[in-house]
DNA sequence: CCTCGACCTTGATCAAGATCAATTGGTATT
DNA sequence: AATACCAATTGATCTTGATCAAGGTCGAGG
């Protein structure tokens, strides 16, 4: 495990930047991208490693770019919730606040597209496209938000595991293969305790779901965490959610 | 029970309107609310009525002017989940998608200030007082579902009892009394059913939990609905949060 | 006054998931 | 190769809250 590295080298161009379409910056023009191009720079974090503390003075807000980071509370005797997982593209951090309330985490290596956020919160006044964009990814957060108090509020311990697998199924379908070509395979970037704190378990109940899900062939495991989906509307089933999956626009 | 209230004659001056400091207009300047004005309408609701359903197309967005309301999602099979509380000056609706992903519904009598959509669309694009507003409005909201998260995945059936007792008790207290000041009193908006649709239990245990409290005297009920908190610090306890209530800005 | 219906309370029982504990399998360390 | 370590699995038992069921309270309307 190496230390934190503030002094990276890395430096990405915004016009081959991976997560260009979907970040806050997918709205810029060529002179917004240079603007925020002076106040940006990149960090990478281990897997494991912590990026920010609950009530941590952060001056830097940004995007994942690559990797898969979570944001979770603790209780003070212990108790652990996630309330957000962040895949590339999303945003950390929220501007015009000094404190963080949660835990950020590298689930998996991270590397981070930081910005200052004295000039970024400066720049975000003057530049619609960057707000308006960060309008809208707040208001598609807030409806995955909803989405996961549904889970957390009144699924089964089943549900709850296949909705999860939906998620990762989804995103990364949505960057490989494309989409329900026969069976999907998944690398799931999670521990069975980061699961179990996603979902609201024990981290055993995680294991025995999984386990039950073997059992009824719904999905093969090689290894502990490459998961085979041969049937993808086998598993959809076992969600709970009703069959049209909600596209909305 | 009336009928749903489309010719309402009630209008509200912005410059009186008791929302104004909190709501979407916080923010604008006279021309701003009188450019809102052309576009704005009052809607009442009685108390149990729908004001959409899920899948919906609605045709206009609008603030919580009295009155509370609740969104809440339905599973097939009739499981239900509140997933937001509107009290008033707050946001109901998305701007730039058409159907809507929840149930709204009137709790309580509801007064409704409505925008109609596309306009309101348009004048967001071009007035930074009321996109900005509306972030940072959706970034509370944001906040709020995680604290919910948690209590949702990791607090149990007292907890989350304690826990909603503190919000409708803050909220109150914001607009009545002046905090603290000995007991606090208020008027649960919400019947049983609600609060266990709000909490993830059933309304068994919500009235179970309740009688609970009862007993070891950290409420008073008078009525159903009517509760006395003698000792604000001692339901605080009773929350599981940690004792500084995570007063962050 | 009585009845009806909505809302709430309480009791008995059951099941899902938590907890406690032991074991396995894989990988890094020496 | 032996050891230690970590994540994961599996088993046994216990607890919390769900479920099923019965009754109570209160206000509205005949």
């Amino acid at each position: 495990m190496t230390a934190p590295d503030f002094t990276s080298t890395v430096h990405i161009q915004c016009g081959t930047c991976p997560i260009r379409q979907r970040a806050v910056c997918s709205r810029c023009d060529a002179s917004e991208l240079e603007e925020l191009d002076q106040i940006k720079y990149y960090r990478k974090f281990d897997a494991g490693q912590s990026i920010v503390w609950a009530g941590d003075c952060v001056d830097f807000v940004g995007s994942v770019v690559t990797g898969v980071a979570s944001l979770a509370q603790t209780m003070e005797d212990g108790r652990r919730q996630m309330v957000g997982l962040l895949l590339p593209s999303d945003f950390v951090g929220r501007p015009g606040r000094k404190q963080t309330r949660y835990d950020v985490t590298a689930t998996t290596d991270v590397l981070m597209c930081c910005f200052r956020k004295a000039p970024f919160e400066k720049l975000m006044a003057t530049t619609p496209s960057v707000s308006q964009r960060l309008l809208e990814m707040t208001l598609d957060e807030l409806d995955a938000a909803r989405e996961w108090m549904v889970l957390l509020g009144r699924k089964t311990a089943k549900e709850k595991i296949a909705s999860l697998l939906v998620i990762f199924a989804r995103r990364s379908s949505q960057s490989t293969v494309p989409a329900y070509a026969g069976s999907i395979i998944i690398d799931l970037p999670l521990t069975r305790e980061a699961m179990a704190d996603y979902l609201g378990l024990t981290l055993e109940t995680v294991s025995r779901q999984m386990s039950a899900l073997k059992k009824t062939g719904v999905i093969v495991l090689q290894g502990k965490r490459q998961v085979i989906i041969p049937d993808f509307e086998q598993l959809l089933l076992e969600t709970g959610d009703d069959s049209d999956g909600g596209m909305l626009d």
